[in-house]
DNA sequence: CAAACATATGAAAGCGTTTGCATTACAAAA
DNA sequence: TTTTGTAATGCAAACGCTTTCATATGTTTG
């Protein structure tokens, strides 16, 4: 606790304040090595006998020393942060992942530094370029629908990045995440399996949101694919609010549709929340399945039937794609991960005989799995 | 384009690679000045003539010079980050709060580093730590319950700092936000002036968490301010299926009770769900209140009575004060924000007539407010 | 017309680290 | 012994900016 301040050189510029902050050369004095000694003794401690390496540590610790990061990242180009760029927070999905993202980074010494697009290209290359000038080791961004000037810059300053939550192919920059077109694509055959020749699709703005578009193409290929009419497609505003109306467009547009496949949860619960409102029995008249396997999806009346996807898995996976490219090793540039798809109460047969083409079984619907939920899936209309 | 590499010193550590990034050395000499008047052109546009600022903004252009953020925060003590650290992202609340302020300090070019605890005080301790030594020019916590240790370090190194979500009085660390005890005392007082005297209070962990633990209070003095009986409050984790549990336990045990004050919306759907399994109807047989007021609060079946924080006026104050500090200017250390209480579909009279003393009127209970929400509030059991 | 002042600029000293290179200390090999 | 090699340390030069201080250039003013 006793540090004489002689022999410390007079600082030019007085804007340290009376609680003089310790600096590594305070750490070095005490440890009776040099500066460099100390520095190596922190960041390469390999390097250092054991026995001044403890010494240092013991000085640290005497002295509660904190190194300075802007200092430590002039001198070694390394930030220790890493920049991710949502569209927004207040999707339940970016905020978990971002949450899970930054619990990993931590725990290789990185932080996370978060910005928000809102869903606005413009935006989202000034938070590039405000993150590229706060200085970061690595970056990440939601799908690969951005400004060309965004991706320039990027490739420009030779920054290590990877986009997440879409799987974009082999060809692509680097990506991680599911295929959303496929994994749609494959929700919609259950439904197509369990006899649904009438499906709608409700979705929130595809415009700037590659991964409702991708979901999007998904259901009309699956439905063209099995050779069905073209659906009705209506498109909605993000709010429970506008996915109600949209719901209630499609019914009243399709006297029998008997299944609409939700390009998000939101809009599944909009729907769901409408049906109870027009006294539409879920799924005994007619089917809703959602995307993304929010936690109330379990707790709706009925309850959702939807798509879960690899979120931890994902966030994991980006992480160590980062670390490993700052550090030089090289990774695999695209990773496809698997949603799972969650079979719950919100779907059933249709009401009427299906036509005839269709096969009966629900058991080969694509990749299911049946999740630890309470209750069990259904196959038919009770 | 064409920059002549002439003149320029050898660096001594080849690590800059082939895309040589463009230095303020390079923006100074291209537009003919000192690399002082170039720096200023960018800090002080004040200090610098028109023409020169033209000449040093074309230069920046002209090179695509992004500024090097390590070595100004080195060189001006200031990094424009600010550190928030929240208990979890994982709660619509707190992501949107980090939303918002993300997006207000981003108006002045300043980022959030966001990092969370777990609601774990340990945990929070090293972030705060990290955040330290990282480098921000301020911090925010949620709440005033922190390690010992953790307000320690933040006094010892005389960063500017608030906590938000709890309005904690004049004489405390400086906060923003509002006084959950009285916001919740004034909901309870609803339920009671609606006739209710045997009220429940269901509520997820109230450990480490200030804000429940302060709701709980507030509805138990509430209802012991009123001369009734104390309340059966009955705590479980935060997930919606032991919210479900959670409400059967409190009507199994109390054969009488007639509303439940949940001390979160999470809570509160959860109540509601488990009431329509068990055919109790709400607000006929029960009343159910919430806090926070999400989303889906207005679209549950019935929608939800409850209580709106004013997480954008938090958000901004939060923004403004630290700015003001960090500048070193002196704000209001306490502020108190109001939140309001949102009349929806989930309270009513109770069935039975009340005990007699209890008043009549819901026209007064507390700072009532009716929102523009579409679905009107109605005063009894219809 | 000189004095007094304001305004713009540049030179250069830091800011607190990391790290290339040189040096020292010591052990192993000759 | 001396040589050779290796491991541990120190010196001092960056890292890319900001900012103090001094200087130069105009602009008023008495």
């Amino acid at each position: 606790m006793t540090q004489s301040q002689q022999g410390e050189p007079k600082r030019h510029r007085s804007r340290r304040s009376a609680k003089q902050k310790m600096r590594l050369a305070d750490v070095a004095r005490r440890a009776g090595v040099s500066e460099a000694t100390a520095s190596r003794a922190i960041n390469r401690p390999e390097l250092v006998r054991p026995e001044v390496r403890e010494r240092v540590a013991r000085a640290i610790q005497e002295l509660s020393y904190v190194a300075h990061g802007a200092a430590r990242a002039l001198a070694s180009d390394r930030t220790h942060s890493i920049g991710l760029i949502v569209p927004t927070l207040r999707t339940a999905v970016f905020a978990e992942s971002a949450e899970i993202l930054q619990q990993a980074l931590n725990r290789s010494g990185y932080h996370l530094i978060i910005a928000s697009s809102e869903y606005d290209k413009a935006r989202e290359y000034h938070e590039v370029r405000a993150l590229l000038q706060h200085g970061i080791d690595g970056m990440v961004l939601v799908g690969q629908d951005h400004a060309p000037e965004l991706w320039q810059l990027l490739e420009r300053s030779g920054l290590p990045f990877v986009t997440a939550f879409q799987y974009a192919g082999e060809s692509s920059y680097p990506c991680i995440g599911v295929d959303n077109r496929q994994e749609f694509y494959d929700a919609t055959r259950f439904l197509i399996n369990l006899g649904h020749t009438n499906i709608g699709v409700l979705t929130a703005e595809t415009a700037g949101n590659e991964r409702l578009a991708a979901r999007v193409a998904g259901a009309r290929d699956c439905i063209g694919d099995h050779g069905l009419p073209k659906p009705d497609v209506v498109e909605v505003p993000s709010t429970l609010t506008d996915a109600r109306q949209g719901l209630r467009r499609l019914v009243e547009r399709n006297a029998h549709i008997t299944a609409v496949a939700c390009t998000n949860d939101l809009m599944a619960f909009g729907a769901l929340a409408e049906c109870r409102t027009l006294g539409i029995d879920v799924p005994g008249q007619l089917s809703v399945i959602g995307f993304d396997d929010l936690d109330i999806a379990e707790h709706t009346q009925p309850s959702l039937t939807t798509v879960r996807l690899p979120l931890a898995e994902q966030s994991r996976r980006v992480g160590e794609y980062l670390l490993a490219r700052i550090e030089g090793r090289d990774a695999p540039s695209s990773t496809r991960l698997k949603a799972s798809f969650i079979v719950r109460e919100s779907t059933g047969r249709p009401p009427e005989p299906a036509r005839a083409t269709v096969q009966r079984s629900s058991a080969d619907a694509g990749p299911l799995q049946t999740p630890s939920s309470k209750r069990r899936a259904r196959s038919a209309a009770e």
